[in-house]
Parts: structure tokens; C-alpha cells; sequence
DNA sequence: TCGGTGCATGTGTTA
DNA sequence: AACACATGCACCGAC
């Protein structure tokens, strides 16, 4: 969705406007401004483009729900549309577009308080998040503020009445903190700033609940202004400092910590907290923010936006179970998903350095300081906060956690919950589970397609664990509770950091199925000359160089049922009608069309619509979709590859319906195979016991028979060809190409259709795309052809062939051959080689 | 040898 | 390019 500076005279591109991104006027997260030439815009459009602080929320106008712009979350209810507005998935309506039109501003426009908040901007190097953000505007800072002004007014037509008049009080309270904000910011603390902005969670959470979107709404016209919350006051106890009685670094706890005397410049953080962000359907429930406790960064960089994945998303019931005091104010401070790392057994829990900075005490040594934090269940821990020296900069770890979280039973993938009680500045930890931590890919998964995290669904921690006497709210509360998690939010918290995490379920299957699909794409080698042998009237190609990778290709059929091949050139990457039977090389171009003479060259159009492409290439995801359904519903343990599959099925063949014939059981003795391998060969017992019958006429047997009569003939010939007597190509072994696809139709017709097409594409029976160690089916393959054929001997319990030439025949020799089903000739050879001796 | 500690490194994200 | 962070790994001490 191209964005583009809608002043004529402009026409910046996306980059313009995304480029501020951060730092553009926000206004109900419903402006943007182009940095290229000033003009501001209201368009929802682009807030996609935004972060959640900085958009805001929005009401469909259709369907009168709220839906958050800006934050992924909005993906699960919007789509943003091509050209401007918000389709609302919610009521499969779409708004009508959004005008994207400049707005005009005039100077005079300029609040006071405005002006004193930039005039302050340049006071301090280290601008604080509000200053931050003006400064990015600074060019059209007066502009912007009428902008803001006009557009919280103009958005407020967009919610029902009785929010109105509150989200105008809720502005007008915000102005004022921001005058506040800017005649008192540095090093004086916020007096009497405390709990301005966005409503602690407190006793009357309930009432705040029931005044949907009230004090969201107040965040969201704080938002363009001040989103973010002040610090503790001096004259409360709210700091992070540990409890009355507790020491650190020399502070008490109504000591002024240093970062609010202003020991550095002070840092006001973004609101990080959109809490129990919940989206109920019906009744448009938002809990409620908080006040957030900012701390200057011990760096005193500009980015101290804490990022979106560790915004808490706890709800203010959640909270106020916790505290289990009506007047006590829970505030959420940040969340963490815990990694591998943070859940191993080494005890630390990596810190996010934003939220260590704002919410922790400061630490100046890398020892840090001993801090203590109290679980859900009112039990306290002390942790040792410190953090490590980190390319220039810091890492921040909670160190001794391991019994905490072994306490609470969590997992990699399960999130730690950081909040404050006040008054007291206790720190409380509540923790929600994963919905399936045991295996945190799998939580992953399922966040990412739902678009809510598996853990919003999840038993909270805080509730499982909340004592009795919080009311211990059941698992029924939340999941009437639907947290909104942007899904792009959730992305992030898991799997954007998931790289070293382990696959499994559908990314292993696809992974797999990859595989097998590789197998489909085996060719035989382009420049070698198979031999034909010729078995029972039936042509086998065999080539001497293993296959190589061919081109993909699609077939597809027409409504008269004639099948088509279709290659896509590499060149033009226009899709090619081919003969159904032809097979590509890896490299495929127009030029080597030589089906069609009309489309041999890459300026010729395209013989398919890209309507009837697009079909074509569903088709395709579909058929793979189909696959991994299939394959994941069959259990691991019974689900052999599909060319295992083959190869079993060839030999129950004959022994269908009795699958504890030892005749067909697997050996474990074949060089390549390991126990439980089912291939052609392993199948076959190298001799005595369970061997089969001379008489047996199933399917591998009869393939063996055939192999060995074929072979006996092309022994002859070679012989006669040693003896100088050329002969060429008889009559009945011509040496000429078959198309190895006419064979394969060829060979299905002596294999079970459920099988064949499993095993489609089968050029080496022996490998298994379900095993890592097949995964080189084809080095395995070669390695197996240098294998002494003594080794095979010995390994398939054959100590002695000569032994073995009497008392078994040649053919039953040929049936214990490795590499049945390769086409690996220099296998072959070997094998002859041994016959021979 | 094992486990803890501290730092280094690689990779993803953001500006 | 800089930063954040997950994790690897060397080092060291305890057993």
C-alpha cells in the first residue's frame, strides 16, 4: 500500500512519511505528518504505519466497535484499504474512506502551554519523549498543535456522546499536565503530576471498567500530547525502591532515589502499558491504563520507547486481585516472555534495558543491587539486579530467579509480569502461562495464527495463583476477558526472537514435506546416457551418476482430463505449456522451449491469464496444505516416508493384513539403514530365517527375480563385449532414452495406486525423508556405493560369499543386494563385481 | 567434573 | 549502523 504525500506540490512517499515514524505529531494516533513538506494528515490509513502509543484507537463508524489503529491488533479487525479507510473485519463493513487531506494551520493557533513545552525542547540534549517527539516536528510544531487540536476534537465526533465530555475533561487535564510537564521537567520530579494521565488501576476499577473506553479514550488524546506517565512523586513513596526497611544502594525507601533528584536528565517513557487491552465484542470493554513510574536511561539516548513487547497486558482485575487492597493502585510495569535462557536453570532473567532503567532502581556498579519482589501469591524473593557491560552499553539481569520461576512453574514462553503496588512501591511479579509451554513453538503458533496469544487465553498466573482471599477469579473471567494483543505485538514478543528456538508442528512439517518434494524434483543426470534393461518386457532406465534436481513444474488438468505440464521460465518467469512427460533441468528458460515453437522465446505473452496462474499456484498450496494435513494426521509412529511407504507396501504386498510375519519384519543389518528401516532391502532378511520363500511371489521377490534376469543378460552382453564382439544394441535392449515417466507409469502398475503416487519420484528406496541422517538420502547413497562389498557381506551376515554362492542362488543373492531400487549404477557395478568373484 | 559467573558473540530489530 | 538481547563459552572455584 504505496503512501504518498497527498499535497500536490509534495508527493513524498512512503519514506517521507514513515521516516517519522516515532516522532510525527500524533493526534489520536489519527495524524500524520510528511516531514517533506509539513502537511498533516488525518488518515487512518497510515497508522498502520504507527506504533500503538502513538495511534490510538478508533471506532468503526458501521459498527460502533472500537478497534485499535495503529497496533497490529487492528490486522485482526481491519484491513487497511488500498485506497484509504478501514475495512472493519469485525462487521465486514468497510468505512468510507478517510480523507486524506492537509490541514491548515495557523500560528496564532498555538496553545501557551504548547509553546512552552517547545521552548523547552532544546533546553536539554537529552529530550524527553514528549520532546522527543515535538522536536521531530519542529518545523511545523505550530502547525502540529493546532492539528492536534482540531483532530482531538474531530475525533471525538467519532465516539457516542457520553464519552465527550469526559475525553474533553481527560484532554484538558492532559494540557495541563503538559504545561506542567514542561515549566517543572528536570530534576524537580513531577509534584502533583502523580497519577494525572491514564487512571492507575485503583478501587474504583470497577466503575472504570464499566465507562468503556473513558480513560482509553483519555490515553488516546493523551497520547499525541503525553502519552506517558510521570514520575513518582517526591513526596509519595512510589518508587521502585524496595519496601520501608529495605536498603538500596544506601537509599531508603522515602529517600528521593537519585534519578529523581535529578541526577540525570529525566526521561519520560512512552506509555507502555496498554492493559487488559480487551476487546470484548459486545461491550467494547477496555480496561483501563495506568500511571506509569519513568526513569531517566542510564544512557540518556533519545529511544527510550520501551518497545510493544513488553507492554503488561494484565487487566485491572488481574491487578486488583493482586493487591488485594482496594486502595492500593497496582501498576503495571512491563512483561517479559521468558526465554530459554531466562527459564534455564541459570537463574538470570535478561532485563529488557528499558524497562531495567525505568522501573528498576539505578545501578551504577555492575554488582547492581539486591531487590525484592513479591509473587502472586504474596511470597517475596530477592533477586540480585545488576546488569553486564555489553558494547558500550548495558544488559540487565535478574539474577537468582530460578527458584521463582521453578516456584511458579514456568517455561520458556511463559511471561513474567513486572507491576508495582502503590503506595509502597512494592514490586510485584505475576506471571501468565503459555498454552502450551511444554513447547513454546507450538505457543508461538498458535499466537501467530490467532492473533491473540495462546497465553491471553491461558490461565493467568495471577489468577491461578491469586490467595483466597483476592477473590480468586476463575479461568471463566478471562476467557470472557479476551485480551487484545495486537497479533503483530504478539509476533514480536515470541517469534521475531524465536530463532534459535527448536521447530516443530507445522513449520518442521512444511520442512519436511519440503523435502519430499525435493525428492519429486530428482532428474536423471542431464548429460549421462541411461542403460535400458530391459525386466519381463518392462524397460528400467539406469543411469551411472546419480539424479540431480530438476525444475519444478505444475500439472494440472483440463476439463477435457487431458493433463498439462506447466514451467515457469527463469528468465521471464512466464509460465510454459510442456508435454506431460518432459522433465527439466534445474535451469529452464523460454529458449528451450522446444514444445512450442510460438512461445520458445521470453517476449512471448504469456499463455495463461494471471487469473488462471493464480489458480494454478493454489492449487499447488492447497495440494501441499493437503499433504501436511494428511501427514499430521497420521501418527509419527506409524507414518513412514512416502518412499518407505513404497517400500513396505511392496513387500506387504503379499503379506497385507499380517504385519507380524517375521518374513517381513526389518532387519537392521543393511549398511545405510538403521533399526526399524523398512526399505526395500532391510526388509529382506540377508539370509536364513525369515528369508523368503523361493516360491514367494511378492512383490519384491518378483522384482528381485526380474532385477537378476536382467541383469544375467546384461552380464552376457558385457561379456561378449570383452570378448571383443561388439555387438551394439540388440534387438531386444535397445540403447536408447526412454522417458523415464513413461516407466514410472509403468512401475505403478505393478505397485498399489495409494503407493505409487506416495512414492512418486522414487529414485532411491532406501531414503527416507522423515530422518535426519536420510536427509542426504543421495550422499548416503554414494557412500553406500563405496562400500566394500566384503562390508556388506560381513554386515548382512554373509561371511562368506563363496558360501553363499552354494548354498543359495544367484538370485537370492541379488535379493539381499543394498541398493535395491537404486539406480546409482556404480552401485551396480559393484555388485556385479561381486557376483562375479 | 560440575556448576556458577562474566563476558563475547551472533542475530534480529530499529532508527 | 547501532542497538538489544538470547545464548554460547571460557574461566574459575567447589566438590
Amino acid at each position: 500500500m504505496a503512501k504518498i504525500c497527498m499535497n500536490e506540490s509534495c508527493r513524498a512517499t512512503t519514506t517521507a512519511l514513515e521516516w517519522k515514524k516515532g516522532w510525527g505529531l500524533k493526534s489520536g494516533g489519527f495524524v500524520i505528518l510528511c516531514y517533506n513538506c509539513g502537511s498533516t494528515y488525518e488518515n487512518s490509513v497510515y497508522c498502520e504505519t504507527f506504533h500503538l502509543e502513538e495511534s490510538g484507537w478508533r471506532e468503526c463508524k458501521l459498527c460502533g466497535k472500537r478497534i485499535h489503529c495503529g497496533c497490529i491488533a487492528s490486522k485482526s479487525l481491519h484491513d487497511y484499504l488500498d485506497l484509504g479507510g478501514v475495512g472493519c473485519i469485525s462487521c465486514a463493513k468497510s468505512l468510507e474512506t478517510h480523507l486524506v487531506r492537509p490541514i491548515q494551520i495557523q500560528k496564532d493557533d498555538i496553545p501557551n502551554g504548547y509553546g512552552l513545552l517547545t521552548a523547552n525542547k532544546n533546553s536539554d540534549p537529552q529530550s524527553s519523549f514528549v520532546e522527543n517527539r515535538m522536536s521531530g516536528i519542529s518545523s511545523d510544531k505550530q502547525k502540529l498543535m493546532k492539528l492536534s487540536k482540531a483532530m482531538d476534537a474531530k475525533e471525538l465526533n467519532h465516539f457516542p456522546q457520553p464519552w465527550k465530555s469526559e475525553s474533553n475533561a481527560c484532554n484538558g487535564k492532559i494540557k495541563r499536565e503538559e504545561i506542567m510537564l514542561s515549566t517543572g521537567e528536570v530534576g524537580t520530579g513531577f509534584p502533583g503530576l502523580i497519577q494525572l494521565v491514564g487512571p492507575s488501576i485503583s478501587a474504583k476499577s470497577e466503575n472504570s471498567r464499566q465507562k468503556f473506553g473513558l480513560t482509553d479514550m483519555c490515553e488516546l488524546l493523551a497520547q499525541p500530547s503525553l502519552s506517558f506517565s510521570l514520575s513518582t512523586p517526591l513526596d509519595t513513596p512510589n518508587s521502585l525502591v524496595p519496601p520501608p526497611g529495605d536498603v538500596v544502594e544506601g537509599r531508603k525507601q522515602n529517600k528521593i532515589p537519585p534519578f529523581q533528584q535529578g541526577q540525570r536528565t529525566r526521561h519520560i517513557l512512552p506509555k507502555p502499558a496498554k492493559i487488559g487491552l480487551t476487546i470484548g465484542s459486545e461491550e467494547n470493554n477496555i480496561s483501563v491504563s495506568q500511571t506509569r513510574v519513568a526513569r531517566p536511561p542510564a544512557e540518556g539516548r533519545g529511544r527510550t520507547q520501551l518497545l510493544p513487547r513488553y507492554w503488561p497486558r494484565i487487566t485491572d482485575q488481574e491487578l486488583q486481585q493482586i493487591s488485594g487492597d482496594l486502595n492500593s493502585t497496582i501498576v503495571p510495569l512491563f512483561e517479559k516472555v521468558l526465554s530459554a535462557s531466562d527459564a534455564g536453570r541459570i537463574g538470570r532473567l535478561v532485563l529488557p534495558k528499558a524497562c531495567a532503567e525505568a522501573y528498576f532502581p539505578p545501578i551504577s556498579q555492575s554488582e547492581g543491587v539486591p531487590i525484592r519482589i513479591q509473587d502472586i501469591k504474596g511470597k517475596e524473593w530477592t533477586f540480585q539486579f545488576r546488569f553486564w557491560p555489553n558494547n558500550n552499553s548495558r544488559m540487565y539481569v535478574l539474577e537468582g530467579v530460578t527458584p521463582c520461576i521453578q516456584n511458579m512453574q514456568l517455561q520458556a514462553g511463559d511471561t513474567v509480569i513486572f507491576s508495582r503496588i502503590d503506595p509502597g512501591g512494592k514490586l510485584v511479579m505475576g506471571f501468565r502461562k503459555a498454552s502450551n509451554s511444554v513447547d513454546m513453538q507450538d505457543s508461538q503458533t498458535s499466537s501467530l495464527a490467532n492473533g491473540v496469544s495462546s497465553g491471553e487465553t491461558s490461565t493467568s498466573g495471577v489468577n491461578d495463583n491469586l490467595p483466597t482471599k483476592h477473590g480468586g477469579r476463575t479461568n471463566e473471567d478471562l476467557s470472557q476477558r479476551p485480551m487484545l494483543v495486537p497479533e503483530k505485538k504478539r509476533s514480536r514478543n515470541i517469534g521475531s526472537k524465536c530463532k534459535r528456538l527448536l521447530m516443530h508442528s507445522e513449520d518442521a512439517m512444511a520442512l519436511r514435506l519440503t523435502w519430499a518434494e525435493a525428492q519429486e524434483l530428482l532428474r536423471p543426470p542431464p548429460s549421462v546416457k541411461p542403460t535400458v534393461v530391459m525386466v519381463e518386457d518392462r524397460e528400467f532406465e539406469e543411469y551411472e551418476e546419480p539424479p540431480v534436481f530438476g525444475k519444478r513444474t505444475i500439472f494440472t488438468a483440463r476439463a477435457s482430463g487431458d493433463q498439462v505440464q506447466w514451467a515457469q521460465c527463469d528468465n521471464c518467469s512466464k509460465w510454459r505449456r510442456l508435454p506431460m512427460d518432459v522433465l527439466l533441468p534445474p535451469k529452464w528458460t523460454c529458449l528451450n522451449n522446444i514444445w512450442d515453437s510460438s512461445r520458445c522465446s521470453c517476449s512471448a505473452p504469456d499463455e495463461i491469464n494471471p487469473n488462471e496462474l493464480e489458480s494454478l499456484l493454489r492449487v499447488g498450496k492447497e495440494s501441499k496444505k493437503r499433504r501436511i494435513t494428511e501427514r499430521r494426521n497420521v501418527p509419527q509412529e506409524s507414518e513412514p516416508s512416502g518412499l518407505d511407504a513404497l517400500a513396505t507396501a511392496a513387500v506387504l504386498g503379499a503379506d497385507a493384513g499380517d504385519p507380524d510375519d517375521p518374513s517381513a519384519g526389518p532387519t537392521t543389518k543393511h549398511p545405510r539403514h538403521r533399526p526399524g528401516c523398512t526399505c526395500i532391502v532391510c526388509i529382506q532378511p540377508p539370509s536364513g530365517k525369515g528369508r523368503h520363500k523361493s516360491t514367494c511371489i511378492c512383490n519384491v521377490c518378483l522384482t528381485v527375480k526380474r532385477r537378476f534376469k536382467t541383469r544375467k543378460k546384461k552380464r552376457e552382453r558385457e561379456a561378449e563385449i570383452a570378448r571383443g564382439k561388439d555387438l551394439g544394441p540388440t534387438k531386444d535392449e535397445p540403447e536408447v532414452h526412454v522417458n523415464p515417466l513413461k516407466e514410472e507409469d509403468k512401475i505403478k502398475n505393478t505397485i498399489p495406486k495409494d503407493v505409487a503416487e506416495t512414492g512418486k519420484g522414487q529414485l532411491d528406496l532406501n531414503c527416507d525423508p522423515n530422518r535426519e541422517d536420510d536427509v542426504l538420502g543421495l550422499m548416503s547413497l554414494v557412500h553406500a556405493a563405496n562400500l566394500p562389498l566384503e562390508m556388506y557381506l560381513r554386515q548382512n551376515g554373509i561371511a562368506d560369499l563363496g558360501t553363499c554362492l552354494l548354498s543359495q542362488t544367484v538370485g537370492e543373492i541379488e535379493s539381499h543386494r543394498p541398493n535395491e531400487g537404486c539406480v546409482s549404477s556404480s552401485i551396480v557395478e559393484r555388485e556385479n563385481h561381486g557376483d562375479e568373484r
